[in-house]
DNA sequence: ATGGGCCCTG
DNA sequence: CAGGGCCCAT
């Protein structure tokens, strides 16, 4: 299409979506079509700047409406908190008298004041950022909307390029029957992205009444057109941003910004750059790494030396006055995505349509948007007047219903888990999956995975065990897992393929106990015993730790599948 | 009977 | 990783 003199490039991610954009078909003329209206008429009308400029103020107004700033949010995101996990109390039993043993998770947080998260440089702020410069890009839209609207209004300049190839018919009959002869310098090509994405929008039919009809048919087209764009905009950014924004959540959580410090690791060293995942600037400082387990002997059975305190990552302390109910993912994606809208807060996302009967609270499951199909459908919001009504469709049409099947990103997604715990639950797993409509076959493949993702594990670790046995490796209190260790980049490799998260330092510790243990056993020549292996698992399944609440973010499995 | 876990296999 | 067999606990 034919670029206004003050063209700028917009973002990249905008580009492709964008430039499809054209004022068709309202305005896309077809040589075909019949025109009642000529020019002349046109040119007696009296729209003129002054309508003009009414009609871009209150465009304008709008763009500007959202491209606010949001309002700041309390810094801690809390994202994480979640008071009283449900894991089973064990009490000491045997492996044989108890298939799954826990060690009892205590209740978290106590008296650890939750630092919160970094506030400066936030991902929401970043995302906000991003949408700005975005909608800066679409108020130069709009300008350049606004001069073809002019010079369609004055035929006597701006030079009518010849459309016609790419011109298609418009559905709006009364639209095209108005049409002007003149073709359209953006004049959509077929194929591409238009007119699906219009909708005859009767909250914008408001106030035309006093102008012509042809002036009312442009303005029918324009105000829709600008419904249209900024639509789509707001998915793009969205799209492209929200995922980035709970990616940082989980950064946040799985390695607190560990990767920023070097320590861990050294130069030229395995882990790729963070900001793979997460272009949108740092956060803040990050706390420390979390507290490591008592080394080696402490961790018996028993598992007494397990300090609650001293275990917990301090981000997995509640923060003070966020608390967050069983069913809160969907109020986070509201809050966050409130707060990405420049609009303040949501206090909550709107209710869904309807529920699912089976399910009392509603599972804001959001596969991976498709603005195609978010734009098809009606938004069945009211809208204020002047509200940008494609954000409000777009949240609305946000909850949608959980799939039926496990996707590789849910597979990713449990991969990841999997360092924070070896023996999920399937209540625990039911309440990490929120975007899965859990049926027996569900549950029992996401078992299943685990089961595989253990065996692996052990497998790796009794290599290295044996490994190190034959290297003559005396003292098993000396075996530790590193992350510069073999053990630890096989079982990175297949757990965290890509290195797009930090390992949790709890998982290194984990992973230097099961050393040690099958360390000692094959030394103490135990794996004559058939089931010799039984007594390993038994310690280990007392070590799982709890799995921020990010992972339970609708989205976040869509969101491991791209990172 | 059902569910969960391990083991083996492909 | 999935299937199937086996075992064990509820």
């Amino acid at each position: 299409w034919c670029s206004p003199p003050s063209y700028r490039s917009p973002p990249a991610q905008l580009c492709a979506p964008f430039l499809l954009i054209s004022l068709s078909p309202c305005l896309a003329r077809t040589p075909e079509a019949p025109v009642s209206l000529g020019i002349g008429e046109i040119d007696r009308e009296p729209l003129s700047d002054e309508h003009l400029r009414a009609k871009r103020a209150r465009v304008e107004s709008i763009i500007q409406g959202m491209s606010l700033p949001p309002t700041p949010q309390t810094p801690g995101t809390g994202m994480e908190g979640g008071v009283g996990q449900d894991r089973e109390k064990g009490g000491e039993m045997s492996w044989e008298g108890r298939r799954k043993p826990r060690v009892p998770q205590p209740q978290r947080g106590a008296g650890v004041t939750g630092r919160g998260a970094p506030s400066g440089g936030s991902p929401h702020a970043a995302g906000c950022q991003q949408l700005k410069e975005q909608l800066c890009f679409l108020e130069q839209q709009l300008r350049w909307l606004q001069e073809r609207f002019s010079q369609v209004c004055d035929p006597g300049d701006a030079a009518q390029p010849q459309g016609g190839a790419g011109d298609r018919p418009g559905r709006d009959g009364a639209a095209a029957a108005h049409r002007p002869h003149k073709a359209a310098p953006w004049g959509n090509s077929p194929g591409a992205d238009g007119p699906e994405g219009m909708q005859e929008d009767e909250g914008m039919q408001e106030d035309t009444g006093g102008l012509p009809s042809v002036a009312r048919v442009l303005s029918q087209a324009l105000k829709q057109e600008l419904a249209g764009v900024t639509s789509r905009v707001v998915d793009s950014v969205l799209t492209s941003v929200w995922p980035k924004a709970a990616s940082h959540l989980l950064q946040q959580h799985l390695g607190p910004g560990a990767a920023a410090r070097g320590e861990h690791f050294p130069a030229g060293k395995c882990r790729k750059p963070l900001a793979k995942s997460s272009p949108v600037g740092t956060l803040g400082s990050p706390p420390p790494e979390a507290a490591s387990l008592p080394s080696g002997h402490s961790l018996g059975p028993q598992g007494s030396s397990f300090s609650p305190t001293a275990l917990r990552n301090p981000h997995q302390a509640p923060a003070v006055g966020y608390t967050l109910g069983s069913a809160v993912p969907s109020a986070q994606e509201g809050r966050l995505l409130g707060q990405l809208l420049g609009y303040g807060h949501w206090g909550s996302p709107p209710a869904p349509q309807r529920c699912p009967p089976e399910a009392p609270d509603p599972h804001w499951g959001a596969p991976r948007l498709r603005p195609s199909a978010v734009r098809q459908q009606r938004c069945p919001l009211p809208l204020g007047p002047g509200e940008p009504g494609a954000a409000a469709c777009w949240l609305s049409l946000t909850p949608r219903r959980t799939q039926e099947a496990l996707t590789p990103g849910h597979l990713k997604k449990a991969k990841l888990m999997f360092f924070f715990t070896r023996y999920p639950s399937s209540a625990l797993l039911r309440s990490y999956f929120l975007d899965v409509q859990f049926s027996r076959c569900i549950t029992s493949q996401l078992i299943k995975w685990f089961s595989n993702f253990r065996e692996f594990y052990y497998i790796q670790v009794e290599k290295f065990a044996r490994q190190a046995l034959l290297e003559g490796v005396a003292d098993a209190g000396a075996l530790r897992v590193s992350r510069d260790s073999e053990l630890f980049r096989a079982l990175n490799t297949h757990y965290n393929k890509g290195n797009d998260f930090q390992v949790p330092g709890r998982f290194l510790e984990v992973a230097s106990l099961t050393l040690r243990e099958f360390f000692s056993a094959v030394r103490a020549g135990k794996d004559a015993d058939p089931s010799w292996k039984k007594p390993i698992y038994k310690i280990i399944s007392k070590l799982d730790s709890h799995i921020p609440e990010v992972f339970k973010a609708v989205g976040c499995s869509q969101e491991l599948l791209r990172s």
